[in-house]
DNA sequence: TATTTTTATCAAAATATTACCACAATGATA
DNA sequence: TATCATTGTGGTAATATTTTGATAAAAATA
């Protein structure tokens, strides 16, 4: 369960921020007071910290995000502010993965901001997309319309080089190495069943054929 | 230095992104309107456009994607939308090298993004240029107006040949050696065939004849 | 200018390449 | 070991490309 930390003045929209983020499964520490947070600050692990800039207060948000940042680079900040001249300071700061998001705000867009970025932060996911499809380069999987499609190693490894340089003209040879290794001897026409069952499982993958040298995908 | 059209009409988050990608050293020009970068669209060579897809106007992204494509076929294009069912939409469209990010997202995703898509389209790219041709090596295509002209594996090969070597002149011999190797014994006739299909298919090529030799790519 | 040599053009014929399929071989797994 | 999924093979059909051969056009030569 991620820990959040939020720093935000104004009691009521505190208060409601807090409760939606409850919902969504969040366990959520609030200040109302940039003094309180920043004496918090290295006293428990926070995953996400989101903080006002204007904090009515001695202390603002870009105090406790120099804090924050001189004991922690990487952990994700969210800011929050009502007037477009603090991005410019916020800007100057060196950042983590840090976002920003102007007032007023909608509860629902700051939560899908938060889901965003703790999905990147905390998870590593290499996605790409074509068409309908979605390929996890880690996972080794293709979703179609959240449905897996059951690609064999050698199908996947011939995705995998296609989608790593979209549009490259591939010849024969090439692929044999690629996917089969330069110690591969056997006949170059495996090559073409491989891309007919590639065919036959992604359909819209549009895999050109260039007669008398050999692929490429558009 | 790169150049990126950022097409985006809430104006706090247009300045914000505009002023991340200055600092990492990008020449941005920005538009709140679609209408207005709508006539800017063929005014100057962009590298990267960023379009949101809701614009807030009588124009949205999809027009905008559509007048670059009839001009540029290449240029990538970044779109960012804040509803899944609108990135469905653009799936569906002829794409070039195309990306898209959902809203919100962190600035700093989107300047990854940017880093990505640009170092990925624009470096080991290996593209010749003769008059309205463009001849990308790679991708063995070749494009005149953005529109591809299909070229054999033997008129690509001559193509290649004559580019690679501007002004030199080949003799029929030459030809025969480089296009269809050593060990081909057959007649010299088929070199003028293959040249027919290529000044053919390619008619501002400059190919000179040498009575009694061979040809030249001027 | 007339003749010879070389090149251009075109369409049909010949060839080369690829798609497709079913089955055999292989290798992993329980 | 038996089973299952995956990969390789060989043959045929389908397709794209190249070569050929005939004729016209252009260039060189005398």
């Amino acid at each position: 369960m991620y820990k959040i930390c939020l720093v935000e003045d104004e009691i009521s929209l505190n208060n409601l921020i807090k409760s939606y983020m409850e919902k969504e499964g969040y366990d959520v520490i609030q200040f109302y007071k940039g003094n309180d947070a920043l004496e918090h600050i290295g006293k428990e692990k926070i995953d996400l910290w989101i903080l006002d800039i204007m904090l009515g207060d001695s202390i603002s948000g870009y105090d406790l995000i120099k804090k924050i940042r001189s004991l922690d680079k990487n952990v994700p900040v969210i800011f929050t502010s009502a007037r477009d001249q603090d991005l410019d300071k916020i800007l100057g700061l060196e950042l983590g993965s840090d976002d920003y998001i102007a007032k007023p705000y909608s509860p629902k867009e700051l939560m899908l901001r938060i889901n965003n970025i703790l999905k990147r932060v905390y998870t590593n996911s290499n996605i790409i997309k074509y068409d309908d499809y979605e390929i996890d380069i880690d996972k080794r999987i293709v979703l179609h319309n959240n449905k897996e499609i059951n690609l064999t190693t050698l199908e996947f490894d011939l995705l995998y080089m296609f989608l790593s340089n979209k549009g490259k003209s591939y010849s024969r040879d090439d692929i044999l190495n690629i996917i089969w290794g330069e110690n591969y001897f056997g006949s170059d026409r495996v090559v073409d069943d491989l891309i007919r069952r590639l065919r036959k499982k992604m359909p819209k993958l549009n895999i050109n054929t260039i007669y008398g040298f050999g692929y490429r995908l558009t």
